[in-house]
DNA sequence: CCGCCGAAGTTTTACGTATAACGTCTCCCG
DNA sequence: CGGGAGACGTTATACGTAAAACTTCGGCGG
């Protein structure tokens, strides 16, 4: 470090107050009441204020033995979805005195470098999306508190867990749907082995199945518009009658099935209905608008920092899953009868 | 905290390997050579394994004065042109045993909060794209050392600068849709006081008009795509000749402004052109495919990264702007001649 | 007038690590 | 055979902060 002034310590602070450190600690940590005067109080802020004092954090989480620093884990910041959570989480952090750390699982990085070195930061909790399920092999072994987002109830032992309620986002979609007619329809899934999207499957085959008549063909394809477009193109292109609708599981898969839809010389939505998940910007930039279910990302993340500070606190989070909602834009329309 | 057992510290790892903890030090630290036997290097390494040893990070910083651990403020990360940089910045970093912690310029976060409270974290250097304005202000004051994205060489005192040739970007879209033809240009400008933004504007200013029988109308418009649609739609249903094309300052105005011209009943890009400027999903999503300048978002943050080591080293960052490259895609063509 | 209490501080200590400074013991060379 | 040079450690210390334990002093009730 090429550092030529060295910061100022609290005992800096109290040299030129002219008191003790430990008046210093007291004063700018608001523990004085009763302890020192009014006076001498003002004396020191104003000493701390005059040479720039700042805290060095190092030391402060050294001595309390916590940081007040939760590390949020995603998957690859690919979307705004996730800084959507994390903006929430911020805030709900703030308001806490509580910090913030993003940890985007590596892609690429490097050698898959545990989140605590890389990170640096000493943490006094986790909330990790089940997505980022590579960087969480990392975290095992640690006991550090866990509140893990959209992941299942069940398997994820101890770990409290906030969910949005897909499985109902699913339920409206797919009503929606055989609402309008639709009995052909066709799933683009994400070819990504976690619970959320497990669930869109799951409840996607109960709610079709319940109605007689109807077909459900499934697809996987990677989430990437490229990858939605060539898995859509191939299962359209195949012999049979043609799904009338496209239920995909977030609104880049949903891109890809427009572009894949426009190849054949099919229309959005006279020829094929499409439908998306997530609402995000790309939503209501492809045309026409995507139907589709909106999550509130920033709610989301607030209600995995409420948990993980009720977990802090020894108390219970508050469980119920976060609402969605239903979308309807220009994509969607009843099927043609030919 | 509810933290029944405390974490293991290095003392615990040189009791259970019968040394002292210097010597745990010495092993773990990779400083044992001539001073550790291999034995005994072995054994303590196998005590460290065995305990689950991880170092207490808050008393290493507090030992050496550092972190290894650098900011990279980012504006609110609505798109994934900074997760792009982040990664190229994370990569560089993990190569140096260095960590990189995210601060996204907090929008609806709190009460302003600085970024040092915010991210806890004790750090080293900052990385910051001139686009977080806001949250720079928190930062001066300090004397950390500091790289910026994407701002004036001129105008960041001091501060070493790292900067796409958006410049350059810009004159290639001008000189392709010049050379298409187009003589009416509409400019639509994202409505943001930044540096990376000004260089748009004057370099497209000078090359147009640097052609006889041109024009050039500028319109600014918040970045987001109902934004652009509105500024977009005003402009062009404005009296008088229309242009032929419209240079967008970024693909998010882009996405508004094909939305502008589809409300008008024109088409794209027979009547007119569109071009954007990022290279973000966004733009293959779209329909036609958007003629926009690929930056390389993750050459930005490795860059960005290199820099602040070599200054952190006490060496000059070495300079040379970032290229970037126009790519041609379905929204550019000839006016039609009427 | 004694003893106690509260105000207003100060002294001291601990947090866990990295490393400078300091012992041994053995070997080898002159 | 004296002593210097490794090899192999250990002891001691400092980093900056928070807070527990201690000191001092004036006032006041009994």
């Amino acid at each position: 470090m090429a550092h030529g002034s060295t910061r100022p310590t609290s005992r800096d602070v109290a040299q030129a107050a002219g008191v003790s450190q430990a008046a210093v600690s007291l004063v700018l940590g608001d523990k004085w009441r009763g302890r020192v005067s009014q006076a001498t109080a003002e004396r020191v802020r104003e000493a701390a204020r005059e040479l720039g004092y700042r805290p060095n954090l190092a030391a402060r989480n050294l001595r309390l033995g916590r940081t007040r620093t939760v590390l949020l884990v995603v998957p690859a910041l690919t979307t705004e979805f996730f800084a959507g959570v994390y903006t929430g989480a911020a805030r709900i952090a703030a308001q806490n005195g509580f910090g913030v750390v993003l940890y985007p699982s590596p892609e690429g990085i490097g050698p898959a470098r545990d989140p605590f070195a890389s990170a640096q930061a000493a943490l006094d909790g986790i909330i990790a999306s089940s997505m980022a399920a590579d960087a969480l092999t990392a975290l095992r072994g640690d006991q550090l508190p866990l509140v893990m987002l959209d992941s299942d109830p069940e398997g994820s032992l101890g770990a409290a867990t906030v969910n949005l309620d897909i499985a109902d986002g699913v339920r409206q979609v797919a009503g929606h749907l055989l609402g309008l007619g639709h009995r052909r329809l066709l799933h683009l899934a994400a070819d990504v082995a976690s619970w959320t999207f497990e669930v869109r499957a799951r409840e996607l085959a109960a709610r079709v199945g319940a109605v007689p008549g109807t077909s459900l063909l499934t697809v996987r394809a990677p989430i990437s518009i490229e990858g939605a477009r060539t898995a859509a193109e191939t299962a359209l292109s195949a012999k049979g009658p043609r799904p009338t609708a496209i239920i995909c599981d977030d609104d880049k898969l949903a891109a890809g099935a427009y572009k894949a839809v426009r190849r054949l010389g099919l229309r959005i939505p006279d020829d094929i209905s499409v439908t998306g998940l997530d609402d995000l910007a790309l939503a209501t930039a492809i045309d026409p608008e995507l139907t589709t279910v909106r999550l509130d990302a920033e709610l989301f993340g607030e209600r995995g920092m409420q948990a993980l500070l009720a977990v802090l606190d020894g108390r219970r989070p508050d469980g119920g899953d976060i609402p969605v909602e239903l979308v309807v834009r220009g994509s969607t329309a009843p099927p043609s009868v030919p």
